[in-house]
DNA sequence: ATGCCTTCGCCTCGAAGA
């Protein structure tokens, strides 16, 4: 089983582009489960019969314009939450679902974390607070389900080396300190960051900015994200970027990340 | 280079993203 988190930044722009890429991986790597961010659609324009017709189940919490988040799975979903319970927010940032694979149930928490502007301003303090608020909330999803995965644009950088220029970025936004503290505190919980548990490859990142040629140097970031508590770690047997869906003509600013995760009788 | 590109809205530029 695979399961993937995307920024798609506009499903409506790139509806085709994910069904085509997700039916080209079905013939050799398939992706079962995937996270979608900045959807960008209200409920109402959200392509459900398109993705139904493909074969796909698919929950959705969306806004005009800004944000939006779905989770798409090759199996039925259900427990639906929507937003971070007790954190009152207008925004359509997170939604949870229950997937019933094959070997048993997986709880899906697909994120769309603050992007914050800059360092000291009123959408950084939000951030944070978004960040406290989202570890509490994991807290208890984890305390209720033992296969955890919790996928998305998380806008934070871990480390240095998941910058393409660390003089550039560190202490700036997405590479403070209060915000990288945010994360590791989300990994405090006993979640595991997919990509540290293999060897990578240097520069290895799912964000280019659109300008500049970003994408065509290499010069990004690694942003996104999927966290696994402990029974999916241990059964993960690789983590990585595919690049291809960066390729594309008028692609999304950052690419899929990906997760394979063994059946227990394998 | 405080730049570069792409998205949306009611709009032909501004705001936001990261």
């Amino acid at each position: 089983m695979r399961i993937a988190t995307w920024n798609v930044n506009s499903l409506k722009v790139r509806l085709p582009q994910l069904l085509d890429w997700l039916a080209v991986r079905a013939e050799s790597a398939p992706v079962d489960v995937i996270g979608l961010q900045e959807t960008k659609l209200t409920d109402e324009a959200f392509p459900g019969a398109e993705l139904a017709a493909a074969g796909w189940h698919w929950v959705h919490a969306g806004q005009k314009t800004y944000n939006g988040v779905a989770i798409v799975s090759r199996w039925p979903l259900s427990e639906v939450q929507v937003g971070i319970p007790g954190f009152d927010d207008e925004q359509k940032r997170v939604i949870a679902a229950t997937v019933a694979t094959p070997d048993g149930p997986l709880r899906y928490v697909c994120v769309y974390v603050v992007n914050g502007q800059a360092v000291g301003s009123d959408k950084y303090a939000y951030k944070l607070r978004f960040l406290a608020a989202l570890r509490d909330y994991l807290a208890a999803e984890l305390a209720q389900h033992p296969k955890l995965a919790v996928g998305g644009d998380y806008n934070i950088a871990p480390s240095p080396s998941d910058t393409h220029d660390p003089a550039v970025w560190e202490g700036n936004i997405l590479c403070s300190e209060p915000e990288r503290e945010g994360f590791r505190a989300l990994l405090a919980l006993g979640l595991r960051d997919a990509f540290t548990l293999f060897e990578q490859p240097p520069n290895s990142f799912t964000w280019w900015d659109y300008r500049a040629a970003g994408f065509r140097r290499n010069l990004g970031l690694r942003i996104d994200h999927l966290l696994l508590s402990a029974p999916l770690a241990a059964a993960c047997r690789s983590a990585s970027a595919d690049l291809a869906p960066r390729k594309f003509e008028r692609p999304s600013d950052h690419t899929p990340f990906i997760a394979e995760i063994a059946s227990p009788s394998s």
